[in-house]
DNA sequence: TAGTGGTCTAGACCACCGC
DNA sequence: CGGTGGTCTAGACCACTAG
């Protein structure tokens, strides 16, 4: 007797989740509320615990309730905004806006990485790293600079990569599994090395991304990524429902 | 008989998920590869199918590997980067560094919004909404710059707010709930009105995170908030595992 | 220690959609 | 058509922890 409802039949876990988050947000359950357990939920619905548990397991994914056994779930107090981005290549991300991608690598040379990136990455001291300088244009004009580092025992097989059709970008992501990474966002105003490159004024307001991976312990690439002004990151979806 | 084997018994899916996520990573399965079918994996590690599938969906749900019904499950080509960033209440965010947080309400006014937050925020011709704009600080520093709009129609009652314990972003989240919203990063040349309140040479770069709420249709709130220059935003946990 | 969420199982039906 | 993932169920045991 798996359906005592057409309606609920019809929905499966959504439905109840859809229900819950009705209520949170229609503030019939305020912040701070005690919800009724799995159990009791599960009566009410008339569905199988396991049902009403992934319900709420979805709703505290996305940290509107939080959870613990024993104390059962509370409507969380301050919902966090969690905001999802969407990293893209920059190919991708390029043709996704219908113009022509092309990339020109302007600088690919064996160096000592600076201490920072060195750091980082767990490269050994005196060690050589890979690094690129990687220009991306759409439709003909500037689109972004990827200044980057690789770490040869990472990824060994990129002294012989082939830049012309991979950028360096695509390459790793597509060569060089990874299990960690690390972003961060800032502002800066662009010095004189990049406000040429992005063909901007110097001092200009670029967006810079700076990304991360490692392997495991081992760092794999460092790379910092400088948009000219105006560009904007979006979340990709919306960051509550 | 729900254990075959101790390893596995003691682990549940996260054992299985991790077991697939090395297969992926070390290349056992590669980028585009079918992995075995769900059946065929529970048998192996010698589990029920829900187990299989829940490991399964993890990782699909990170973007790992993707899946159809009838075609299977494959290694994802471009594991796609994606970024969680927390944005956090500022005052949290500040407090959080063991820095004091002070908020400044600097105006506030009923206007007509610009034709822009109009639209967006569904609001009707010719009406008033809030205006309001804060400077937060910590330790005494500026530190974020609060220009924002609040829509009347959605939060009547933030007419008889007082913004002097809480500020206008946390007085919303916690009055106003609120069902999508969306996020952007731009860097942007500091104008001169917010030059001045962050305390920074006007045209410096400021990292500007644009933020619009809505409650269904009705839009709720639309804010600028403007970080000085070396201000960074990071990603909350790593982007992949 | 008792009640909560967390997980697993074995089995079932269904929706989808490549073949 | 038939095989795949998607979901549900009823029941069970366990881990955690508030009271």
């Amino acid at each position: 007797m798996n359906h005592a409802d057409a309606a609920f039949r019809a929905a499966s876990w959504r439905c109840v989740r859809d229900e819950l988050l009705r209520r949170i947000n229609e503030r019939i359950w305020r912040p701070g509320d005690l919800i009724p357990n799995e159990a009791a939920l599960a009566d009410e619905f008339q569905c199988a615990r396991a049902t009403v548990s992934r319900a709420v397991r979805d709703l505290a994914d996305k940290g509107l309730v939080t959870r613990r056994r024993r104390a059962g779930t509370r409507v969380a107090l301050n919902p966090p905004a969690r905001a999802v981005f969407q990293i893209p290549i920059l190919r991708e991300e390029v043709e996704a806006k219908g113009v022509a991608h092309r990339h020109i690598v302007l600088e690919r040379a064996l160096a000592a990485p600076p201490a920072l990136v060195r750091h980082r990455l767990a490269i050994a001291h005196g060690a050589a790293a890979l690094h690129v300088a990687t220009l991306h244009l759409a439709g003909g004009a500037p689109y972004a600079f990827d200044d980057r580092w690789i770490h040869l025992e990472a990824a060994p097989e990129v002294l012989d990569a082939d830049f012309d059709r991979l950028s360096p970008n695509e390459w790793l992501v597509q060569n060089t599994p990874y299990t960690d990474g690390e972003i961060a966002l800032s502002a800066e105003d662009a010095p004189e090395r990049v406000a040429t490159r992005l063909n901007i004024a110097p001092k200009s307001a670029t967006l810079v991304l700076e990304r991360a991976t490692w392997r495991g312990d081992t760092g794999v690439t460092m790379t910092r990524i400088s948009f000219p002004p105006g560009h904007r990151i979006f979340t990709s979806t919306g960051f509550r429902r």
